[in-house]
DNA sequence: TACTCACAATGAACTAGGTCCTGATATTGT
DNA sequence: ACAATATCAGGACCTAGTTCATTGTGAGTA
């Protein structure tokens, strides 16, 4: 054992990260340039990454959020023409959300936008660094199903033996 | 492999672990247990560092809020006893805050829970990864001097002169 | 067929966190 | 003594999310 606290303190420094993320993708970004929310800006992208329309219920479960928070999420895009609210034809409960012209246009600055963000933060970190972080970053988000392989990533190698890149 | 969206990705994946960090925070941690919220978790806890009691603008510098967050959030905290309200009798204008003894105690209850979270959080990664992990926040966190306004510091790690943050 | 139950989206009301603008005091500089 | 300024707090507002209740629809079953 290195110093008792060593997780703690693992823990405080990712707090303060994910908070500058936060302050970051609130002020730097979407909420100015595009007049959209992060929390919009979240759906958006979600959203892109569905081959067909979803229903509320897909988004919030991808979203991890209560289906009632995507509705207000969706009034809003709505409203300023970024999605459309379409009916699914085989059953009139549910509705399908889909990307308008608009939406793409938007999305596609956002992207944008959220790379010069990521550079932002980034800064400090050599390629090298960036790759290994990447590999540590996807153990630890997909770890939630315990893959338990854990390749170990050695520092040095730029491995990044990654999964598929959802990301456009 | 620098695909053309490497940072692109790797910024989605800062924004996934971030928002998952988030929730744990929320649900999983201070909340149900000891009745206290996040942002006054984290009040208690900038307090605990602090080596005299500071006034209200300095909390609110160091957390990075407006000073009126603050106000609302020692309300909450003075309310269920945490914190304290005290004048300072060299300048009237000026109040400071101070912990209490339950205060204390609830910070000392926190700092185990979040080892625990922290622990939820990590547990795909070995020793190692953590360490390895643990230098490159460390790195991105001190990377901090960039008051983030008109940054875009250019790409290459070639800047990065800082030395080894830890380890690495 | 009619009843009941489950599901999808949403309305209403609430909490937490945070912002801005305004104002009341107290301190300080001239 | 008086004006300028710093410190804190009240009020109104926004974003993001929750729970609970309601409405419309679909489906299984007595």
């Amino acid at each position: 054992m290195d110093s008792p606290d060593a997780d703690g303190l693992l823990a405080e420094q990712l707090l303060r990260l994910t908070r500058r993320v936060h302050r970051i993708q609130k002020h730097h970004l979407e909420t100015r340039r595009l007049g959209i929310t992060p929390a919009q800006s979240r759906l958006l992208r979600t959203l892109a990454h569905y081959g067909s329309p979803p229903r509320m219920a897909d988004l919030a479960e991808r979203l991890e959020v209560v289906p009632r928070a995507v509705t207000t999420l969706v009034d809003a895009l709505e409203a300023s023409g970024k999605v459309r609210r379409v009916p699914d034809p085989t059953n009139r409960r549910v509705i399908r959300i889909e990307l308008t012209e608009d939406g793409g246009r938007a999305l596609r600055e956002l992207h944008s936008a959220r790379r010069a963000a990521a550079e932002d933060i980034l800064a400090p970190l050599t390629d090298e660094q960036r790759a290994v972080l990447g590999g540590l970053l996807d153990t630890l988000v997909d770890g939630t199903s315990v893959p338990a392989d854990s390749a170990s990533v050695p520092a040095g190698g730029a491995d990044a033996a990654r999964g598929p890149g959802r990301d456009c």
